[in-house]
DNA sequence: CCTTGAACCTGCGGGC
DNA sequence: TGCCCGCAGGTTCAAG
C-alpha cells in the first residue's frame, strides 16, 4: 500500500489517536509477518506508554516510555485501524493493541509483507533495518549535490534507482514515475545521463511527495488513515496507472512498460533521455 | 559495488 | 459459474 505520503498520512493519525496512551495488553493472532514477531513482544509493550509516533522511510516508530521504540512496516497491505472498543475482528487482523481508558488499535495485513519489532531507541540508527538507509526526501540531506553523485555513479535506468532506498527513501514505485513525469525525464534514462538534471529532480520528488501528503496519500485498492478515511492523491495521477489514457499535457497515450519487475508508466511524448 | 530476477503472500479483476 | 493468469503501493536474497 503505501509510500512515504500514505505512511506520513498514518503516522499523522496515529500520533493523534496514541500518543499519550498507556498499552495494557497486545494479542497477537499469529506468530510472524514478514518476520517473526520477536520473543517477549506482548509483554514488553503492556504497560508502555507511547511518547510519540514518528516515521522514518517507510517505517513507523512508536516511542515508548520504557526506552524501546515499536516498529511497523505496512508493506504493500497493511493497515492501522482504531476503534473505541474492541471490534470484531476480521481475517487478516494480526496484532490488536488495547490501551488504558479505551480504545483498540488493530493491524490488518492480508499480504503480510509488513513487520513489527522493537528497537533500543536509543541505538536505533544502527539498527540493521536502518543503518543503510539513504537521507529523507524532504530533508536538507536530500540535495541536488548528494543525488548528482549518486546518480552520476549508477548505470541503470533512473526510475529504479530512485525507488532504491539506499539512495533516498520513501520514494516507491507510484512517485517514481509522477516525478520523472514531472520533470519530462524518460524512465529508462541511464541515471548517469539524468545526473545533470538532479537539481530539477529533487524539486520534483519533494513536489510531488508534499503534494500527495497534503491530500492524504493515494487511495488505490485500499489505504485508509488510522480514521477510516481514504486519501485522494490518485485522482491526480498523471501517469500511474493511466496505461492508454491520453497525457494530460499532449494527449499521447500512457505507456507502461516494466522496469526491474515492476510497471513504470510514462508519456513517450513528454518525456525525453535528456541529451548530454 | 551495481543490477536484475525471484521470492515472500493474498486478493481481485479480466478473459475464456 | 469457475478457473487460470496477471497484477498489486515493498523488501530481501541470490546470482551474474
Amino acid at each position: 500500500m503505501p509510500e512515504l505520503p500514505e505512511v506520513e498520512t498514518v503516522r499523522r493519525g496515529l500520533e493523534r489517536t496514541v500518543k499519550g496512551k498507556t498499552i495494557r495488553a497486545v494479542q497477537l493472532r499469529r506468530a510472524d509477518l514478514r518476520v517473526p514477531f520477536p520473543a517477549g513482544f506482548a509483554e514488553a509493550l503492556s504497560g508502555a506508554t507511547v511518547e510519540g509516533v514518528s516515521r522514518r522511510a517507510k517505517y513507523l516508530l512508536f516511542s515508548l516510555d520504557n526506552g524501546r521504540t515499536l516498529v511497523a512496516h505496512l508493506g504493500m497491505s497493511g493497515r492501522f485501524s482504531t476503534h473505541g472498543e474492541m471490534p470484531g475482528l476480521k481475517a487478516h487482523d494480526h496484532a490488536v493493541f488495547s490501551f488504558e481508558g479505551g480504545g483498540v488499535l488493530v493491524f490488518n495485513d492480508a499480504r503480510r509483507f509488513g513487520l513489527m519489532t522493537l528497537a533500543e531507541t536509543r541505538k536505533i540508527a544502527l539498527h540493521p533495518l536502518f543503518k543503510d538507509l539513504g537521507p529523507e526526501p524532504l530533508s536538507g540531506d536530500f540535495s541536488a549535490a548528494y543525488l548528482k553523485e549518486q546518480l552520476a555513479r549508477r548505470k541503470g535506468p533512473v526510475k529504479p534507482v530512485l525507488m532504491d532506498q539506499k539512495l533516498v527513501v520513501g520514494v516507491g514505485n507510484i512517485y517514481a514515475s509522477e516525478a520523472l513525469f514531472s520533470v519530462g525525464i524518460d524512465p529508462r534514462t541511464p541515471a548517469s545521463k539524468a545526473a545533470a538534471r538532479a537539481g530539477e529532480l529533487v524539486t520534483a520528488i519533494q513536489g510531488v511527495l508534499e503534494a500527495a501528503i497534503a491530500s492524504g496519500g493515494s487511495s488505490l485498492r485500499d489505504f485508509f488513515d488510522a480514521d477510516g478515511a481514504a486519501g485522494y492523491f490518485q485522482h491526480r495521477f498523471r501517469v500511474y496507472g493511466r496505461e492508454e489514457e491520453p497525457c494530460t499535457t499532449c494527449g499521447a497515450p500512457i505507456r507502461r512498460i516494466a522496469q526491474a519487475g515492476r510497471s513504470t508508466f510514462y508519456c513517450a511524448r513528454c518525456q525525453k533521455v535528456p541529451s548530454p
